[in-house]
DNA sequence: CATATACCCATTGACGCCCATATAATCCCA
DNA sequence: TGGGATTATATGGGCGTCAATGGGTATATG
């Protein structure tokens, strides 16, 4: 599986440190198994997270603006000193910034989500909620979710 | 990680000298790892720098633009006159000219904003303030950030 | 000779690496 | 197929190394 997916609780130990669950190391390509990249979601007080890789195509687009133009200085600005690097040691487990822990209230337990091509950390109870409230609003209009489910191809 | 990523605040100690994070260093080519450019930023008061291999790149953004155009003039002027370069010692520090420091206002701290191919240095303040500025002005546009970030491929 | 800058050494705290354990998952063979 | 044995994962902690910082001294450069 290439996709980052399911739930899992992790404990963060004394040190900060908190495994990344082994089915989402496994997501990441043998090469750059050591490292992956963290950010402040932009909807969510939430934390996302991927691979490097992702950041070498983000770099890739920002790259292709107008050198010149505000918006590019914007994007370089927004995302990559918002970007964070961190190293995965050899048990799995890395270090969640302070910053971004603040962001995402997350003190003692960490909850780690699949969201595909990325995953989600939210502070367990926040994130619970918030699966609930995304399946609510989805349920809303049943029809999409339907379509979403069943659509062929 | 080959390009240059995440905040940092160094101290500026007595003799001017002031860290350049690790992790930057590390983008620095193993060659010329001693040794980095400083120019002013165009659009903003801040310090810009990278490695020396950088310079080509940014020779090549100036040759596209018009030739006979003031913008031709105004930034070749402005960047290759003005560039700096500077070294960096064994213990991963450098100098930043007063000049350089002045048009920054940059005192006793400098914060490191990583922009991919090169890198920012303000004074703590101002850089939050424009990191802050900059995401709002993205966020009014929040579809360009979600896809930058997001799109696959 | 005076000032600036490079090199050397020292300190502190953070982080990575190693080893250890408990629980859970998987295997393997009789 | 049952159940012990093996392996993997999550977690805890000791310790060495490295990064950031401070300061003394040599060296250069005008």
């Amino acid at each position: 599986m290439d996709l980052f997916v399911s739930k899992y609780i992790n404990k963060i130990d004394k040190k900060g440190r908190v495994s990344l669950p082994s089915s989402f190391r496994n997501v990441l390509p043998k090469a750059n198994r050591n490292e992956i990249i963290l950010y402040k979601s932009i909807k969510t007080p939430s934390i996302e997270g991927c691979g490097v890789g992702r950041l070498k195509e983000i770099a890739k687009r920002i790259n292709n603006l107008d050198f010149f133009s505000e918006d590019y200085d914007d994007f370089s600005t927004s995302i990559f000193s918002e970007i964070i690097t961190t190293n995965i040691d050899k048990e799995g487990r890395f270090l969640i910034p302070e910053e971004l822990k603040l962001y995402a209230s997350i003190k003692t337990e960490a909850a780690f989500f699949g969201q595909g091509h990325y995953f989600q950390i939210w502070e367990p109870k926040k994130g619970q909620k918030n699966t609930e409230d995304s399946r609510r609003r989805l349920l809303k209009e049943k029809k999409s979710l339907r379509m979403m489910l069943t659509q062929q191809k």
